[in-house]
RNA sequence: GUGGGUGUAGCUCAAGGGUUAGAGCAUCAGGCUGUGGACCUGGGGGCUGAGGGUUCGAAACCCUUCACCCACCCCA
């Protein structure tokens, strides 16, 4: 019989993994409340329409890489493969612009993408997603960036370099599209394949190519960068300088360009060279255009979403147990009489007490105790049971005390020997 | 979708055509009949990813297929 498994980039997330995902989101949820942004929880499954609208329709996201299928009713929905559509789908159904002049709002998940695995890259992904909406202040731009900053230094992230760009507004977006066309179209055949398709579609995504040969083409080439309107100039200038001011270290990279159809203006870039070719772990940027589009009232928006599992392949935090443990060990079945009161009595007080299913020998439940890092082992025998005691060795001490057997005083007695206790 | 690499015990890996496929770690037991980590001894554990072929003989060679990893593409 075949055993069965996870599909591909489908994974069990279990262990010290899973530890270290609580821990993020733990650490982004305090930072989260304290910007004032508040948790949402969103559909994982949407009408396909909803992607195609928003992330645009010849992206690689929705041209290849969803989940679609038809559900009973007959209409085609997907599988997220990012949350940004639905937070915008939100924003608007459940009315937050009517309610407040600015809506931050953060959501936590997995997304769904078709794509072929590698490290830090899965089909099933957990992203951290945060989306201000009613603000076009850089400073709100800025704060996302000194937000994430904080929550990294609390994970225990270096190394890492953020890069920020502007990709313009519509307009001035509009009028460099068709200045790139026009020099692209002179050096076409000293471009790769690939490019010749962005050409086609998305001149800008050019600027992302990895190929010597066409980072040779585009060394020349106008940026978007250098032909930005007034306004998108002194918007950008301004960030710059709020950054400096929340003392951020950033690099301006001009071939900076999302893969994403609706980014406007601000776009940036987290990325640690500990990540292989995946080595972006949080993304974001601007998109003042969107909302309307998806038929509600013009709003400027920004946000950005961390990538969970490249998060934790680069967080150097440990996890620390805190409170001792303790472990129960007994010898002979009167002895494992005495377990359940007594562990009432450890729950009760919120206090770990582990002991063995099925005991065998002392030695072997004293192996087991330390196997899973038991501070303190409870023994009870026949020899402590006529002396109405019990036996509390310090694992790491190499210490014995008798405790009352009374499960309250034994309890009393014993965290008057441990209230010292620190975790090593 | 394309390319490369790897599939042998729970994990990390040996064996490169020739008896019954090994080692370390993990696990269980014993040494120590009531006391953990170190050490010693032993036990259990495998259709060598799957299917076919070549051969007297295949874990090994050939074909097919599947899975995982890395990279391209793209992205968090």
């Amino acid at each position: 019989m075949e055993r069965l498994r996870t599909l591909r980039g489908f994974r069990d997330i279990f262990g010290e993994e899973i530890q270290k995902f609580k821990f993020i989101e733990d650490v982004s949820r305090k930072f989260f409340d304290i910007f004032g942004y508040k948790e949402i929880e969103i559909p994982v499954l949407e009408k396909t329409e909803l992607f195609v609208r928003s992330i645009g329709d010849t992206t690689d996201i929705v041209e290849k890489e969803m989940f679609t299928f038809i559900d009973t009713g007959g209409d085609s929905v997907s599988l997220r493969p990012e949350a940004t559509a639905g937070m915008v789908r939100a924003y608007l159904q459940e009315g937050m612009y009517a309610k407040e002049r600015v809506s931050k709002i953060f959501t936590i998940g997995s997304m769904f993408r078709h794509e072929r695995p590698q490290k830090g890259r899965f089909r099933e992904f957990h992203q951290i997603d945060v989306e201000a909406f009613g603000a076009d202040d850089p400073l709100i731009d800025a704060e996302l960036l000194w937000m994430i900053t904080l929550i990294l230094g609390e994970i225990k992230v270096t190394g890492y370099s953020i890069e920020v760009n502007s990709v313009g507004c519509k307009e001035c977006r509009e009028s460099f599209r068709n200045i790139l066309i026009s020099y692209f179209e002179t050096k076409k055949d000293l471009l790769c394949e690939d490019c010749l398709r962005r050409f086609e579609r998305n001149p800008l995504r050019i600027f992302d190519c990895k190929n010597a040969q066409c980072i040779d083409v585009t060394q020349n080439s106008p940026f978007l960068y250098d032909s930005l309107c007034e306004g998108c100039v002194s918007h950008f200038n301004i960030f710059l300088k709020h950054l400096s001011n929340f003392n951020i270290e950033v690099s301006i990279n001009k071939r900076l360009v999302r893969g994403l159809d609706y980014y406007t203006g601000t776009v940036f870039e987290v990325t640690s060279v500990d990540l292989g070719a995946q080595k972006a772990f949080i993304a974001g940027g601007r998109y003042n255009g969107l909302v309307e589009e998806m038929g509600g009232p013009p709003t400027p928006a920004i946000g950005f979403a961390i990538g969970v599992e490249r998060l934790a392949l680069i967080s150097t935090a440990t996890i620390f147990k805190q409170g001792p443990s303790y472990f129960f060990a007994y010898v002979g079945e009167k002895a494992k009489n005495y377990l359940v009161p007594i562990l009432r009595s450890f729950v009760s007080k919120g206090l770990s007490l582990k002991f063995a299913y099925e005991g065998k020998s002392l030695k072997s439940q004293m192996r087991y105790a330390d196997s899973m890092g038991s501070d303190y082992v409870l023994i009870l025998g026949d020899d402590e049971i006529k002396k109405g005691i019990i036996v509390m060795r310090d694992m790491r001490r190499k210490m014995q005390y008798e405790l009352p057997l009374d499960p309250e005083d034994m309890i009393r007695e014993s965290l008057k020997l441990t209230n010292n206790f620190t975790v090593s």
